[in-house]
DNA sequence: AATTGTTTATATCGCG
DNA sequence: CGCGATATAAACAATT
């Protein structure tokens, strides 16, 4: 069973974004949410961004950012083992599974993890309403969540503040006021760009996606939005787009530069050391009168709820059910492990595996995977990579990963995905990214990403797809959303695998 | 006045 | 110890 678990997790969970989070009565669910759980007719911050989205065309892609990547790096030329490039979608995805994007377990979709916020120019820092750190409440009650502080289990002094660097991953920081995410801004600045499927964004919808996305922030001085500021002014990752004159409302936008964002992401967790726990200042003195419970969500002493816990025993199994089926001989079970089975996500290549990212040195590019997907295209880059639409067959996906054919370090046979047509998956509607007309834009970054990324957009695509966004996506509304509102019953992933026949079946059933 | 953006300064941390 | 990355604070200007 785990090693299929295992399997899948690096089939649809590098990709679709969805999360194994829980295993019910014997039956595996694969919950699969994604984005946009926002409510419907939301005003203010939205407008400003679909008038941002109107507007995009103007703004995509300026020729200098390209040229910056394509030529001061030979960036996508070079290559560096050491970014691979799922490992940073791998540790995104299990932190917006389990953090920003809350898993879901049940059938139903599930809005919201903190009820609906009414999205528009209020504080960003005002307390949701189910805030924990409003009502007392550690985590939102009822809900189960993949956020668990798995092994937290000594830490039951401080239980929603300790995270004891051991598997803060599993922290929900969606609804925990207390441990600060440990994302740098750059990297929040990107998650909330990347969610928000807008080329540009606005500052304060990026105060917006963080604040409603990390429930430290909420709480936290509102300095930090200094920060952000002084990161996106600083940071060259950032481009800002000035404000048209015919648009309203104060400020710029900010847009990532495309030859930035794997670079960003790459370090989607702050590598610096940071303390094991960040107590949100605000909230000290209040937990210190009111300790409080144990919060649901948090890993039981049998590890049940969530979190699973992978002895070495399934790892061995896991490795010699790869080594037997081929697929992807340069998956680390130790990162799948990390990102989607709850552990922290490891520093891969140990201490000496020193990211480079200098805040104002665009020549000082890192050196990226020509195959590594880049996670932060704007959406209209997204929509004129094509290869977000057409026909997304599981089946043949399926199939392919389990004849390991499909190699999710890219290149491989979903390539050439067709286009024009939604995505699908065994007959049920992905919403897709809106792909407008007359976005074709030719500039060098894209060429180069779209060269670059290959099978692995994809992926990217898919395991991003879930992030939270805070501005509703007009194409996915009233729309079947099968990442929004699917849960996958594995068993039914593995009728597919029946009809495979062979050996495969066989030595999935041995592994059941 | 509030928000947004820029700049400077300082501190910490990890790494070579 | 120097350097780079990051965080934090603060001052200041521009804009709405």
């Amino acid at each position: 069973m785990l090693g299929v678990y295992f399997l899948l997790v690096r089939l649809l969970s590098g990709g679709i974004g969805g999360s194994f989070n829980h295993r019910s009565g014997g039956r595996t669910m694969l919950s699969l949410s994604c984005a946009d759980p926002w409510p419907e007719g939301s005003v203010g911050l939205e407008e400003e961004v679909v008038t941002a989205a109107a507007h995009s065309e103007e703004l995509d892609l300026d020729d200098s950012s390209a040229s910056a990547g394509s030529s001061s790096t030979g960036g996508s030329d070079n290559l560096d083992d050491s970014l691979t490039s799922l490992q940073w979608l791998q540790e995104f995805s299990i932190l917006n599974a389990n953090g920003p994007q809350q898993a879901t377990l049940s059938t139903h979709h599930q809005p919201h993890f903190f009820g609906h916020q009414q999205l528009g120019s209020e504080a960003p820092a005002s307390p949701l309403a189910g805030d924990p750190a409003s009502i007392g409440m550690p985590l939102t009650p009822g809900k189960p969540t993949a956020a668990a502080y798995c092994r937290m289990q000594s830490l039951s002094a401080l239980p929603s503040l300790v995270s004891h660097g051991h598997c803060p991953d599993e922290v929900d920081y969606k609804t925990n006021p207390h441990i600060k995410p440990p994302y740098s801004y750059a990297t929040l600045i990107c998650m909330a760009m990347q969610a928000s499927k807008k080329t540009k964004i606005p500052l304060s919808c990026i105060y917006k996606w963080i604040t409603d996305n990390f429930c430290y922030f909420r709480h936290a001085d509102p300095t930090w939005q200094n920060s952000i500021r002084h990161n996106l002014s600083l940071n060259k990752c950032f481009i800002k787009v000035p404000r048209q004159k015919d648009e309203p409302g104060k400020g710029g936008f900010w847009k990532i530069d495309p030859q930035y964002a794997e670079r960003l992401l790459n370090g989607a967790y702050k590598k610096r050391g940071v303390p094991p726990v960040q107590i949100n200042p605000a909230l000290q003195n209040r937990l210190r009168a009111n300790p409080q419970p144990l919060p649901r969500g948090l890993c039981n002493p049998t590890g049940s709820q969530s979190g699973l816990c992978v002895n070495p025993e399934a790892q061995q199994l896991l490795r010699e059910f790869e080594e037997a089926t081929g697929a992807d001989q340069n998956w680390d079970p130790c990162l799948a492990e990390g990102t989607m089975l709850g552990a922290w996500p490891m520093r891969k290549g140990g201490p000496g595996h020193k990211r480079k990212h200098t805040l104002g040195s665009r020549t000082a590019m890192v050196k990226v995977p020509w195959r590594s997907s880049s996670p932060l295209l704007s959406v209209e880059e997204y929509r004129e990579l094509g290869s977000l639409k057409g026909n997304f067959d599981w089946d043949a996906l399926l199939d392919s990963a389990l004849s390991g054919e499909l190699s999710l370090d890219g290149g491989g046979p979903l390539s050439p995905i067709p286009q024009e047509e939604d995505l699908m998956v065994r007959g049920t509607h992905i919403c897709p990214l809106e792909a407008p007309a007359g976005t074709a834009d030719s500039s060098h970054v894209l060429a180069e990403t779209q060269r670059s990324s290959g099978a692995d957009f994809e992926e990217t695509f898919l395991a991003t797809a879930f992030l939270q966004s805070p501005w509703p996506e007009e194409e996915e509304q009233g729309s079947t959303n099968f990442l929004c509102s699917s849960t996958v019953n594995l068993e039914q992933l593995f009728d597919l695998g029946d009809s495979l026949g062979g050996d495969l079946s066989s030595k999935i059933e041995y592994l059941l």
